[in-house]
DNA sequence: CCGTATCCATTCCGATACTG
DNA sequence: CAGTATCGGAATGGATACGG
């Protein structure tokens, strides 16, 4: 039996983790958040084989999350660019991110960071906020339709 | 080959997916964090069979993400209930929930959306801050060690 | 009610070899 | 460099039956 698709759940997070909830997905879209296009390059820092990068990428384009498109630097090759869709799944890497900063210390003393690239000063924590600005915990939200 | 494990990458993102990156994990979550505490209850609404689910609970205990408590209410049964470091992937959630609902669209003219539970009105969009409170947008980061 | 035990199908990952 | 083809192994998901 195959896994259920949830493209058609009510849920947005159930929609979303069909789209990008997969083991590679999301560590692709980190590296090309930091400005990584080449294959080469992913193929390297992800430290995956070309097979399974191939077809991540193939499903990431299919979701309109990357784009192929011939190399800015004029080179032969092809380059593979985040979409405004893609781009904007950093708020969900940072939020990994700070989560495991945070609670998955492990061995290393001095596990790294997400800091503003000007200032090197840590990234604020993210909150969730009301439309008023106060500062929401889990159980002052629900998941509802509106109107 | 079994897939290779994260759990000592220095990037706080991978080790996080390399705890949560399943596909099940982070839909229960969802759903304790809405409350739900029992078994049965997580099985029909998350649609999974039992043995899947039976699985799933037992490694987010083993990851300290879940417990398993008796319950509270008198019943002779157990009870799972999220840790704090459970509790605390609440932002992560969100975060999915919202890019599902600006990127998914689909085809429901009126998507689920989580709302402050008092007033019913949605939650902010989430924001990157830096120290000083200044937006930052994905190429004004750098994941970094400190020190 | 809350699981566990089997068993099977599928999907996914990885290594290797090969191609343009 | 950037993939594709093939193969095997492992994890995952599911149906079902069974037990405390």
């Amino acid at each position: 039996m195959r896994r259920k698709s949830l493209s058609g759940a009510p849920c947005p997070i159930a929609r979303t983790l069909d789209v990008i909830g997969d083991w590679w997905s999301l560590l692709i879209v980190r590296d090309c958040l930091k400005g990584m296009r080449r294959f080469s390059e992913l193929q390297k820092n992800l430290d995956v084989s070309k097979n399974i990068l191939t077809r991540r990428l193939r499903a990431l384009i299919a979701q309109d999350i990357l784009t192929l498109q011939p190399a800015a630097d004029g080179s032969a090759y092809q380059e593979y660019r985040l979409t405004d869709k893609g781009r904007r799944l950093f708020p969900v890497l940072v939020a990994l991110s700070q989560w495991g900063r945070e609670n998955l210390a492990g061995i290393d003393p001095n596990p790294m960071t997400l800091v503003d690239r000007e200032y090197r000063q840590p990234v604020r924590p993210i909150e969730i906020r009301a439309h008023d600005g106060r500062v929401l915990g889990p159980g002052e939200t629900v998941m509802t339709r509106l109107g």
